[in-house]
DNA sequence: GGTGAAACTTCTAATAA
DNA sequence: TTATTAGAAGTTTCACC
């Protein structure tokens, strides 16, 4: 599963096509490459052997789904000896959708999805609730803007 | 593109296959939810014009590509109403992974990702340069845990 | 390593129910 | 809306560079 790869510029390339659409057909990329589709199939199970490519997933609109609320959450907790034991009654949340142990002023950090202010409300009580946290502090996020995989992609392979 | 869709049982376990592995070919979803090929691939469609579904995108092991530093900034701004400059000058980051305008203790927040300690101080001090920005608070990430996003749907079609 | 072609699987659109 | 069908397209393997 998981090893040592190098990674050319023929990957690279790959990878860039398929972060964009992971059903781009490898006869497409195989045409722009110049490779045979046969290559890129190797390629990419290769990638995917070596755990470089961990899977793939769908983007999904939230908001149509009707879950607009994203908020984060920054945890205190009473005693850091209890941060594996909070981690682990966070990811038992849905709603939380991702956990950090963090240094500086909190100790965990957690990013959860809701459908408005109210439901919001229960999951933070519901965080709130769980033994060893002492407070929370959250912080509503009004406006997000991603950057897309692509050009973190060619920072990476351009060691930038 | 966008527009109002309801979604039934099907296209929740449609989703719900495609999220775990974009490329899980419609005939095995068409076995397993004992329908035609043809239907599944009629309703992925009419939710990708719908732009329920908005994409599809690898998940990378960014570790092994070099790149384990992740850290969240929280940003004061000198004034409110620079809020739209500074966002669109983090966009301009690749290494500023996502960016979200809050309320609460930060006026803006960010997560970078960098290869190392050194390589993140050089970030956010591009992220201190940034005019408009007053001071930065920085929070690293000492491990990162993920809650699937199978649950989350979970939680969205059961109405949780 | 890579190719090209064969065998196999999947997709997609049209038709019919 | 869904199923069926059939031709087009894509994937995967393999003998051979």
């Amino acid at each position: 599963m998981a090893g040592k790869v190098k990674l050319d510029e023929i990957d690279h390339q790959i990878l860039d096509m398929l972060i964009e659409n992971t059903r781009t057909p490898f006869t497409d990329i195989a045409k722009k490459l110049l490779i045979s589709a046969g290559t890129v199939h190797v390629r990419v199970k290769k990638m995917e052997e070596a755990g470089i490519i961990r899977g793939s997933s769908l983007t999904l609109d939230y908001v149509q789904l009707g879950y607009a609320f994203i908020a984060y959450v920054g945890i205190f907790l009473e005693k850091t000896h209890q941060t594996k034991f909070v981690m682990e009654r966070l990811e038992q949340i849905p709603n939380v959708t991702i956990a950090h142990i963090t240094t500086g002023k909190f100790n965990i950090f957690c990013k959860i999805r809701a459908r408005d202010t109210n439901h919001a409300k229960n999951i933070i009580f519901m965080i709130d609730d769980i033994d060893g946290i002492n407070r929370t502090e959250t912080m509503i996020s009004l406006e997000e803007s991603f950057n897309d995989k692509k050009r973190l992609m060619h920072m990476i392979f351009n060691e930038l």
